[in-house]
Parts: C-alpha cells; structure tokens; sequence
DNA sequence: TTCGCTTGGTTTCGATATGCAACCAAACGA
DNA sequence: TCGTTTGGTTGCATATCGAAACCAAGCGAA
C-alpha cells in the first residue's frame, strides 16, 4: 500500500475519496498522463505543462511521497529523473477514463483532439465499459455503495 | 458538446486536460459521486461531503454550468434538486476507475472500505480493464499519444 | 396562525495555495 | 573557459478556500 506521510483522509472508508486526496488534483493528474506518455525530467513536464516551476516542483515531491513517483538521482549530481512506480502505471486506467470521457463529451464535432494509438496494430484504444459481475455492461443505477459494516437490504 | 461559459483550457487539444479543467477538483469529484449514488439535495451533499456551504454552492454552480447536472426548481420556490445529466452520467467510467484504484493501492490489507455492488447479483463489480484494439489487454508501454494533424513514424 | 426549526444558500474574513518573476548553483556544451 | 541550460528555491502579490455568521423562505407542530 501507498504510505504518504500526513494526509488526513477526507473521508477515509471511501476509496474514491482516497484516490481524489491522493492525485485528485489538475496538475497532479497531468504529471501523470506526462509519466505515462514516457516523460521523466522536470524540464520535459515543465514545457508539457505550461505549470510555475514551484508548483511542479511540489506536486513532485508530493507524488514520490505518495508513492506514486520515484525519483532517481542523476549519479553526476542534480537532474533527477521520475519514474513511474506500480502504483502510478496502474493509474493508466483512469487517465483513460478521463480522456475518452473529454472525447465524448467534451469536444464540438467539428473540433480535433489527440488520440491514444495501440502501437501494436496502429487502431484507437477502444473504450473502456463497466461490466457487471454477469459479464454484462453495467450501468450506474445498477451499482449501489455498501458501507463497511453495513448488509445489502 | 458541453457548453460551459468561459472556460479557457490549460491544453484545448488533450481530453484528458479538457477533462480535468471541467471535472478535476476534488469535491467536484465527490459531488459526482455522490449523484451517482442518488443523492440530489444541497444537504445530502453537505451531510455526505462535509464540505462548507460556500463551496458546495460553488461547486454546484459550476458544474450546471459545466452541463453535468442539471438544476430542478422546486415549484413550490427553493429547494431545488441536482439531477446528472446524461454527460454527468457518462462520468460513471471515471468514477469507477478512481474507486478501483483507490482499492488497490490506497488501503492496507487489514483495512475496511465501502465497495460497490453489482445490485442485480450482490456481488462486487468487476474490475475495469483496457483493452488493446486486438481484444487483449492493454499496458500504458503500448499506447501512444498522437497530437492532432501528427502522423505516426 | 404563529413560532421555532430546517433548508439552501450568501457574506465576511483570516488562512492557505497559486503563480509570476527573480535568483542561483551545478552541469553541460562549444 | 565561459556562456547556456537545467532544476530548482525564494519572495511577493493575488486568488482561492473554508469556518462562521447571517438570512430569507418553507415547513411542521401546537
């Protein structure tokens, strides 16, 4: 498990809520979507980015700390690099959610946008679907939160 | 589309920058949540989130503007409720991924946290994965960003 | 019908976070 | 060797957040 120093869940039975504590944060989840596209150095997410140097350079430190990031010291001295640990590449899944969610819903049809490539056959990555525990796809009214402690009615 | 006013987008050509300028904020995030659990009053999100009035407010605000609720009157004067719209509803995708990755990373194994269940068979719902455009599934390593009116090598 | 309570906010104000710009040391490169 | 790039830190003005007070409209019970 990730093991950050302080942070004081906002409402800690609730993985959602966990993972919005951790990396729920716009440039937080921008490093990431850099991460994953194989960008490592500071200068690469700050010209990525557009973001105030002292704002990446503390979204960094939180995300090592989170454990979401390692950085590795460049043995000649400074210019680290940030690599991806476990945790961060399984973040794959919602930078994907969050962009095939901005293609469906947030471009005009006339508008262009980037698209993720399966380098592998050169398609778009398809999208992704809920499934329900049936093998069919499931949707939201079908789902229901049970609290820890609490029996389905 | 959604037509928010004003937006101005940290990166107008990524989904997932379009995603995060829209839906990238911590209780915007849990708002979500929680109308996809049904919840539709000012007080079950205050009560739910903890969050101060002023924000919720806020938060509320934007994200009607922003197309993803939608605001119903009460006929009888205030009160009103906050209803998804069908682009809110498309957030389910997302929601569930940050609820999967938080159970997998950001708990420890003798931790207890809420889980979503599949209500027409009580059981858990299954978890998402990405797959590639050949059916099998997908590692970031293999996925590529392709900028628009960029061809691939 | 009146009176107290709840709801759904808005306002105020101090604390916190953001972002721009300047600065800087180390390393690189010509 | 000397100027440039990199990877930051610091200072400061501004914007955002959040706690608390306040408030008007409904509601509920007597």
């Amino acid at each position: 498990m990730l093991q950050p120093t302080d942070v004081d869940w906002t409402d800690p039975e609730c993985p959602v809520a966990r993972t919005t504590d951790l990396v729920g944060d716009k440039w937080t989840l921008l490093i990431i979507r850099d991460s994953l596209d194989g960008k490592r150095r500071f200068s690469e997410f700050e010209k990525s980015l557009g973001v105030a140097k002292n704002i990446l350079s503390d979204r960094l430190r939180l995300l090592v700390d989170r454990g979401i990031l390692t950085r590795i010291p460049n043995p000649r001295g400074t210019r680290s690099e940030y690599e991806l640990t476990d945790a961060g590449r399984d973040l794959f899944t919602l930078i994907l959610s969050l962009r095939q969610w901005g293609e469906r819903n947030a471009f005009g049809p006339d508008e262009r946008h980037s698209v993720l490539i399966d380098t592998s056959t050169g398609q778009p990555v398809p999208q992704l679907h809920p499934f329900g525990s049936g093998g069919k796809e499931l949707d939201p009214q079908e789902a229901q939160v049970v609290k820890v402690g609490q029996q389905l009615p």
